[in-house]
This record gives C-alpha cells, structure tokens and sequence, in this order.
DNA sequence: CCGTAGTGAATGGTTAGACCATTAGTAAAA
DNA sequence: TTTTACTAATGGTCTAACCATTCACTACGG
C-alpha cells in the first residue's frame, strides 16, 4: 500500500539539488560552482561525500572538473556523449551480434538518408561532394587505400545524420559505429569490387539527398545497408 | 605530432580495471567485490578514492552498491536503464524535441514490426494477442480507461520489440517510451476516435505480425507512427 | 620595453584514521 | 517455535592534513 521512504544518501541529495539547478536553468552551461572546500560548507556536508557527489555528476555528463587555481566544476553544455557512450557499453557487453548491429543499422540508414534528403543546405551539399570526392581517391590508390576508404564511408554516413538534424540519430548512429568496426575487419570481404560497388551507391544517395528526393535516398540507403549485411553473412558462414 | 599523454586519476584507473574486467567476463553479473577496506589494498589507494571510482562504477550501471554485513559491490546484469536516463536528460534539456523523438521513433518501429513478423513464434503472437484484448477492453471503459489504454499500447510496442529479438531495439525503444510520456499527456489531442483508430491500427500490425508478413506489417507500422506524430504536430501548432 | 623564468596561491587529487548507520546472522528470551 | 536483542561486517560520513596542477604575477635579463 504504502511505498518504502526513499533514504536518500548525503551524496544523493547533492547531486539533485545541483542536477535540478542545471535542469531548470539556474545553473548554466558554462557557469562554474563555487570550490570545494566552500560547496562542502553550504551543503554542510565533508568534501569527500561532496566529491562523490561531484564524480556522480561528471560521470552524468553535467559539470566539468578541472584542476588549478581557475579550476572547479564546470556546467557543460547538454550533448549526447553519454547517450552515445551508454550504448557502445550495451553493445560490447550483451555480447550483441554482428546481425544486430546490421539489423539496426538497416533500420536507421533508411529514415536518415530521407531526412537528409529535405534538409541539405547548399553547404551541406558541397561536404557530401568533397567526402565523396575523398573517397574516390582513396579508391584509386588501390589496396593501400581500402582503409582510408571504409573511414570516409563512415564519414559520408555520418554527415548524413547531422544533416539529417536529428541528435538521436547523430548520436546512436556515432555509436554503431564506433562499435561495428571490429566486425568490419573479421567478416567483410574486402575486394575491388565492392568497394566500387559501396562507392556507386554513396554517389547515388548523395545525388538523390542533393537533389532533394527523399523516398529515393531512403530506398538506395536502405539497399545500400542491407546488400553490406548480405556480403557480411556470407563471409561469415 | 605526439598527443597529450594522458594523465590518469588514480580514481580512473580503478574504474578502467574493473569495467575491464566486467567486460571481458572476468566479473559476472551477480559476483559480490571484495570490501572497500580490501579493494582499498588490492589497488594500493585510499578508501576515499576507491569510493569514487565504485561511485562512478555504480552510475555507469555496472554495479550496485548495498548496505549491510552481508553488502558491498555487486556486479549487475547489464540493461538499457542508463540508456533511458541519458534520453530523459536530453529530453528534458530540450536538447531533443517532440519532433526528433517521433521522428525517431518513425524510423525504427517500421523495422522493428517486420522483424517481429519474421520471427514470432506461436507463443509471441497469443501475448500479442492476449495485450490486444486488454487494450481493446480499456477502450470500451470510455474516459476513464484511456490512461490503461495508452500504456497497454506502449506495451505491444514493446512486445514487439522484444520478438524481434534485437537488444538494441529493445533498449533503445524502452528508452523511447519512457521518455515519451511527457509529450502524450502535453500534445496529444485525445478523444475516442483517435484512440479507436490507433486501436485499429494495432490490429492490423498484430495480424500481419502472426501472418509473418514482414513487409504489410512494416508499413502499417510505419503509417501508424507517421499518422500519430502527424496528430502531435497539429496540436502543437 | 618586451619576453622569460621563477614563484606563490588557489584549486582539485589523495591519504589516513576514526566513528556512524544499516543489515544479516546468531544467540537469548518468551 | 517465535520473537527479541545482540554482534559483527559492511557501506556512509567526517576531519584534517598533504600532494599535484595550473594560472597569474613578479622580477630579472635582454
């Protein structure tokens, strides 16, 4: 009937009265607290059950330690680091397979490359064109380039999902990855022809997001995605 | 030319041994950490800076720290609680507005649906099911079963999810849906016939799901989210 | 006048040792 | 057998000190 009374710990208390000050704008990015040694007299408290406190907070991605005379705790900017961090511990810990990977990122390229599509600026054009570029340098270095290569790739995708506006979709994207390139190295079968085959469909996805059609980019991105999953199955069998 | 060398806290240098270890499977869940006053020797620190690399530990979501004789570190199973708490930070930081989570959420339940349509097994779709009569129920309570209704829908999402097999979807999406709450109860402009043809709308993915017809129940899925978020964005205006 | 090396002070990082608070198990009492 | 009280182990907190890092200022040398 009645729930347990929340015994909040000393540190506890700290970290949401600071954490409630940053939400509600009190505290803002940028704005440094007090030091130490006086936090732990307005909260009445001892510096190493505020500095718990204090680890809490930094680990939660709101304040900024640093040290120096002009150091202390510093209210960061709000940012999707932590979203991104909290997801490549999912990944490496639950053991999640190089299909769920796949399989998610099969979800997501689709929608962002369609986003994409409607909200390029000019300038975001000419990014796409010089990646694209880029790559198909590295493409005709040969075998020497393939590395350079797979990194630019991931670069085009990634720019499409900061075009794309969306910071869900920057930052679960950064963090697939970030954590599909070990899968990478074991199970693509790296070959020419592939690589000119990823190639073509970069160009044609950028085309279609420069050009602004939307259901186009969704469709050659999700192709794109899921002929990678397919050459990655084999391998792996 | 040479980067920084990093300078490890002593504090961080806990977490990264023990996180470590975690990772690798040295610690499973459930496994008990020596006492503080053990650890403390094991790593040759003090006890004050052992506790903040456990404090950060515990944040992170990798261990749990109980009270008592029979207390200390215990290490978790792993799960998307973290994930969740990052999103409602983000949320509630306007750092990720109503539209990015729909849009969001558009692009995944689609796939989400299809996959589940690949893979139910006989017993997933009597859940469904079992879920849809419920929600069906709450339906016909009028006003006062909206509340039931909407939460019965979050949890065939979820079943969804969970069919796919796919952790990522399920932690991602759970984190979604967590977080959504907020925006429903601001946005959503409820009456009967909205909730009837969400309810319709279920139907039909349910029974493309248990028909295992991936592509129908892609669609639907998608028209259903686009079709809600399309409610949200008018009410907002 | 300008640059540079040195120096001091403010701040976080760490240590040691003590005591308080919570809790599981055990022994004593009913 | 059930309840109560005690005990010991463990996390939670406190105090007081010293170490390490960084910035700003000063004094010296050019």
């Amino acid at each position: 009937m009645f729930k347990t009374v929340k015994q909040n710990k000393a540190y506890q208390d700290v970290v949401e009265q600071i954490q409630e000050a940053i939400m509600e704008g009190t505290l803002k990015p940028g704005r440094q607290l007090p030091a130490e040694r006086e936090l732990k007299e307005q909260f009445g408290i001892s510096r190493g059950t505020l500095r718990e406190a204090l680890r809490v907070l930094e680990q939660k991605g709101l304040i900024e330690i640093r040290t120096g005379v002009a150091g202390g705790s510093i209210v960061r900017e709000v940012n999707s680091e932590n979203l991104s961090d909290n997801l490549g511990l999912l990944i490496r810990n639950r053991a999640v397979s190089l299909r769920d990977l796949a399989e998610f990122r099969e979800g997501l390229e689709g929608g962002v490359a369609a986003l994409a599509a409607q909200r390029a600026t000019e300038q975001d054009r000419l990014v796409l064109e010089g990646l694209l570029d880029e790559a198909g340098g590295y493409l005709k270095e040969g075998r020497k380039g393939w590395d350079s290569f797979v990194r630019t790739d991931e670069q085009i995708h990634l720019a499409l999902a900061r075009i794309s506006g969306n910071p869900l979709f920057i930052a679960v994207l950064t963090s697939v990855y970030h954590n599909i390139h070990t899968y990478y190295e074991n199970y693509l079968p790296w070959n020419t022809e592939l690589l000119q085959e990823n190639f073509s469909d970069l160009k044609n996805i950028v085309a279609a997001v420069s050009a602004g059609e939307a259901e186009r980019a969704r469709e050659i991105a999700l192709g794109h995605v899921r002929r990678f999953n397919a050459y990655m199955e084999e391998k792996k069998v």
